[in-house]
DNA sequence: TTGAAAGCGCTAACAG
DNA sequence: CTGTTAGCGCTTTCAA
């Protein structure tokens, strides 16, 4: 009898002064409580994590909504998400969706059905407006910036971001800058495109290439944006794993970097440091302790946490 | 009133009734089922997965233990168990140990308190002996290989293709040859280790440097070894991370590659294609789904994934 | 300081 | 086909 009652059973007393030293309260008398440690040691007895659970409500578990795993910027805010839920005794299971919003539903419903005491989304495909209504269930924090109160947000004010880059390029005496993005329909596709408006003006279509997640997407789009209309001297990519394709495409079209094309990537990714590129580093660790936090005091704080810029050789 | 008594009083049903529609059993009759599904609908009612879990024994939830989030290899590993648990309707919990042995042994103690179904171990401190008692509990599966049968493996030869590695080097004029290593009193350092010896004989103590994790590591690395009494004519690093660091430092001695050192590094990561440098990849990715299968299947089975050399310009 | 007993929300015999 | 009932293993009043 692997549970409660056989330890109270063999110590000789009631389920309750088990429970109670298995909790740590006070009131219980010294000789009983050695007396139920030792059946406990014993009788090699831990206590069922689900019925402890199911009665308290809440399970020190938060689950993390991220569309892929094997990327270095979700796997940054993984990173700071595990670091902090470690430190305080929570655990993570990882939610991959793919951006399939029906997965995302299947998630935010774990949560309704107690599995987590709350939920970060690190990225989403699904309104915001279907998401809401599962706050009811526990706290919700987006790593993306939304005005809507029920969600906690800790995020890296992009536009800002994106404002600064294109204005740094400018100064420098770029005006035929090009860019990358990630997915299309992504609120940050939709920033990135409002920087540059700003900055620069309208934007020519073949200066904008979108679904580029990896060295190769960075490749062929560096390989369309040296045949565009009129060629850029400079580019923006969406993460420093892109960055380098471009980079390598450019040096194997003895393009010079940067005499000939600057190049700027984003988030300080190692590929970026091997071959030199600089860098706008949205702290995304950060951003997932700080999201972690969030769940952790059931806040629905906005949180911004702010970028940086590290200069290396490609501009 | 949300729990399935509520719903049954509302419906005008028993509770197991309702409990058998929520399970799709049959023998439920067609209005009864009906109306049972109506009031589910209007109190937006969904099941306490504590309770069902308690009930059932199992959670399908398998826990990962791995030292750190942050690192290529691991992501692979992790990468390969989430792609089949999505696909099998379990859930993934990240255990980051830091190669901490109470770490991992409070992990085990939540397989044993019921949280887990199985527990992964993509690598680790402890010993085989204090591990293996908690195989009564569930699952443990070892994505490094171990001849305990209560442990299930899914792993790479690295012995084999340490050897296969070192003889290539030879093969190709190479005797002074280098490597590095992550952790000292790690497996696959022995293994390493005893390939070299098997290969070219005793190993100088300079050819050797462990604790390389990342690209400055192997920057570090490269710098020692071209110091070295007898300059290695190749290194072999533990990671493409790793091998870049060695790359980029001998380049910026004016040191030609392959001409005047090889390289060569592992896991065919992006860093190592920015390069060009050849790789062993030990296909962690698909380390990481067998694993994962044999937890599904509570088997104990040993299954050795075959690794590939990625030849590349470095060699 | 202790124990009895009433749940937490659900499943699964068992009896009808 | 349906309902009653006894749990799953634990926490927490409440009274003593």
């Amino acid at each position: 009898m692997a549970n409660i009652s056989g330890i109270a059973k063999l110590a000789g007393v009631s389920v309750s002064t088990v429970s109670r030293v298995l909790n740590n309260h006070k009131y219980v008398s010294d000789d009983k409580r050695e007396a139920v440690l030792k059946v406990i040691e014993e009788m090699n007895y831990t206590p069922n994590k689900n019925a402890i659970d199911l009665i308290r409500g809440e399970t020190k578990t938060v689950g993390v909504i991220l569309p892929y795993n094997n990327n270095p910027a979700f796997d940054q805010m993984l990173n700071g998400i595990l670091n902090k839920a470690s430190e305080n005794d929570f655990s993570v299971t990882v939610l991959p969706s793919e951006y399939n919003k029906n997965k995302e539903i299947g998630y935010l419903q774990k949560l309704k059905s107690k599995l987590f005491d709350g939920i970060i989304i690190a990225s989403r495909a699904s309104d915001w407006e279907t998401i809401i209504p599962y706050s009811n269930y526990g706290s919700i924090v987006s790593c993306e910036y939304t005005h809507n109160t029920e969600i906690g947000c800790s995020y890296s004010d992009r536009y800002s971001s994106y404002l600064d880059t294109f204005q740094l390029l400018k100064n420098r005496g770029h005006f035929a800058v090009a860019f990358t993005t990630a997915r299309l329909e992504s609120n940050s596709t939709n920033q990135m495109i409002d920087a540059y408006n700003e900055v620069f003006g309208e934007l020519p279509t073949y200066y904008h290439i979108s679904d580029c997640q990896c060295l190769d997407d960075g490749w062929e789009a560096a390989k369309k944006f040296l045949q565009s209309p009129e060629r850029p001297t400079a580019i923006y990519a969406n993460g420093d794993e892109v960055a380098g394709g471009i980079y390598l495409y450019a040096t194997s079209q003895q393009v010079n970097i940067p005499a000939d094309l600057a190049i700027i990537g984003q988030e300080n990714q190692p590929t970026g440091s091997v071959l030199g590129i600089t860098t706008i580093d949205h702290q995304l660790t950060k951003v997932g302790e700080e999201a972690f936090n969030l769940v952790l005091n059931k806040s629905r704080e906005k949180i911004k946490v702010p970028y940086s810029i590290i200069e290396r050789e490609s501009v």
